[in-house]
DNA sequence: AGATGTGAAGCGGTTCACAGCT
DNA sequence: AGCTGTGAACCGCTTCACATCT
């Protein structure tokens, strides 16, 4: 398969799939193109691949059983391995097949699973608290879906996900095209 | 209030507050700072602010009931004004607070609602369908959350959230961390 | 003194364009 | 002839550093 049809069906550019692929060292063949199955085990190799990375998320309000039921986690190698929550009604209670634990637990269960992501999906005013518990747990990687920003120590790898931001951007973009052009007329101005 | 103070609240850098507040003509006073309340009136007016822009969502599956009852949205000026599905059985049904509507109600909903955002929250194999119907239906912004590549008009704004991908971002760093550094050994080496 | 506003440099990533291999 | 591999240009954004203003 040539750099081509892999950038279409990626919807990308197809020197940026080619320059990708050869800093995996991945390499195809010169006049032919990639050899598919040889891709998947390079790619999945680099990923990480083989052996699985357990994820615990923190709140289970909405968008904790969102994701607790999301497929995509489990196929990309992120089995969901534990709920936990701070509100004690909830705890004890099974959610897409998990009983919820309290955060008291948190550390027990990172241990007992082999955890080693963090998802935060508690309201914005818990989420430090909440990333906190699991740096304390062990946990090195955190995806925070509060909004909210939230500081871990050097080694610890954050990433945000903020919903209401992705609207906004798409909002501003409107906004843009409906106007006539505000920002930059100004700017030009 | 400084733009230091407005970097370390928003977790980013100094400079980058000022250079973009700079091209927003929201400007401060030398020795001083800034005005918290003209930021605020230059920076909603930027953004698209006074007026809210309604968002439909396709689908509600899990994903799709979280977001619709997702608290950020309406605080950020993006009330959820109609959710759609394609599922009969879920068709005329109440999730938090609206009723359910067919796809072939789509181009009505809009209309009636003055929606401008469409959200895709349908499985991966009904992204693209999703987001034809939105576009027929007029709506030119989308956000996608469907794990597939999305094709769409060049005057349409598509953005993409890929859950699946995020984490996968993080098992690769993390990979990297505990592993002797694979991809730069083998680049140096 | 203290903070802004902004050229200039730096950086990660993308795209072009074409030499080089099969 | 076709497709890869990659230097070079490009782009948007971030950060530095400092002249400038209150």
């Amino acid at each position: 398969m040539s750099s081509v049809e892999l950038a279409d069906l990626a919807g990308v550019n197809a020197a940026n799939v080619r320059k990708d692929l050869s800093y995996l060292h991945a390499h195809g063949t010169r006049g032919v193109g990639y050899d598919v199955d040889h891709l998947i085990t390079e790619i999945s190799l680099v990923l990480g691949g083989d052996e699985p990375n357990p994820v615990i998320i923190m709140g289970v309000g909405n968008l904790g059983r969102a994701l607790s039921s999301y497929d995509g986690f489990v196929a990309g190698g992120f089995p969901v391995a534990g709920l936990v929550d701070a509100d004690p009604t909830v705890v004890g209670r099974r959610i897409a097949g998990k009983v919820v634990r309290a955060v008291d637990d948190l550390e027990a269960l990172v241990t007992e699973t082999g955890s080693t992501v963090g998802i935060v999906a508690t309201p914005a005013h818990a989420a430090q608290e909440a990333a906190n518990r699991l740096v304390a747990a062990g946990i090195r990687s955190i995806l925070n879906f509060a909004p909210a920003v939230v500081v871990v120590p050097g080694q610890v790898d954050l990433r945000q996900v903020d919903l209401a931001t992705e609207l906004q951007i798409l909002g501003y973009h409107q906004h843009r095209r409906s106007d006539a052009d505000p920002i930059m007329s100004r700017v030009a101005g």
